[in-house]
DNA sequence: TATATTTGCAAGTGACTACTCACTTTTTAT
DNA sequence: ATAAAAAGTGAGTAGTCACTTGCAAATATA
């Protein structure tokens, strides 16, 4: 990976995540990365290339994010770690988590499955703290990760730290 | 309203819902419509003004979604036809609520000032059945009904019905 | 019926789109 | 040192974009 390509890949991450895939020019990646137009197309082959690139990446963050998780046998942690996820996301990097989720919506892209690791560990959490359904326990604190997780990215006014502190203790964490 | 512009409406409603309003040509709407490319600026003045229109209509249709609820002085009746609101969506909406809920992505629109009026009536809802944080329940709430509707509109395979029952009996209702 | 207004169409417009190509420069391998 | 491969450029390309204009047909108003 050189210099420049790290560049375009950063520069369309932030223009992609901002304005959108569709209305992110390739002339402007090239402009904002300071590169040639055409170095794009040497590299990503085309437009859909680049944006699949940094896509990738995001694949990898996102079960990284998961790992933790997953590998813990504690029930009770495995659902304060999951409630407490948002909380790892870094400011810095707001950017590339917008884009996930926004490209979601533009691309049409499923998110169900890469979240279904996740959805076993916590129904197996719920299982082993004998709730009456644990499956039906699991989707629904993954709806409120979702809405939360949505809601931060978008930038509402709602304090997250708040609604994080008052679901740990409703869970009795 | 003429008959050509009711079919602009539609068509551009059903495009920009399945592929995003950017994605979306105003000569493929025009086609979609039957009608001559430059009728929607006749009528629309611009791409912008036509989404616009479509805009509008979803607020009206997002007020009498909540028109009922906000009127219930039952904080328990308040409660349950929150939790209910996604059995009122009607499979032949789906584009119209789709689109609703991928502008907000895509053209960065904020949904939470709409949400205000229903959050209010919760809390206050909550606040009667003397929860100890009416508030934040209220957020949680709304955050599950965001989350449920989002994973119904994108086609998930969560079965809502379920999930709406298994929170009505979570909330004793 | 005469006339003003609205509705509609077809054929444009320049600007921008994703992408290609011929070429030069830099890096790597022998 | 030399050849081959990879990285990078900049000026193209055809096609599409949102939008305009001039004119005809339909409709409303008098």
């Amino acid at each position: 990976m050189t210099e420049k390509q790290e560049k375009i890949l950063q520069s369309a991450l932030q223009l992609f995540a901002r304005e959108g895939y569709h209305a992110t020019s390739t002339s402007k990646v090239a402009k904002a990365a300071n590169v040639s137009e055409g170095l794009i197309f040497r590299h990503f082959k085309n437009k859909e290339g680049l944006m699949h690139a940094i896509l990738d990446e995001g694949e990898r963050r996102f079960k990284s994010l998961f790992a933790d998780i997953v590998l813990e046998t504690d029930p009770k942690e495995v659902i304060r770690k999951t409630i407490t996820i948002t909380n790892k996301i870094d400011k810095k990097e707001y950017d590339f988590w917008k884009l996930q989720s926004k490209l979601k919506w533009e691309l049409e892209i499923d998110a169900d499955k890469k979240m279904e690791p996740l959805k076993m560990a916590l129904t197996n959490a719920f299982s082993k703290l004998s709730y009456e359904f644990p499956e039906r326990e699991a989707q629904l604190l993954l709806l409120f990760i979702d809405g939360l997780s949505t809601a931060v990215l978008k930038g509402s006014e709602l304090n997250d730290r708040e609604m994080v502190g008052f679901l740990l203790k409703k869970y009795d964490l």
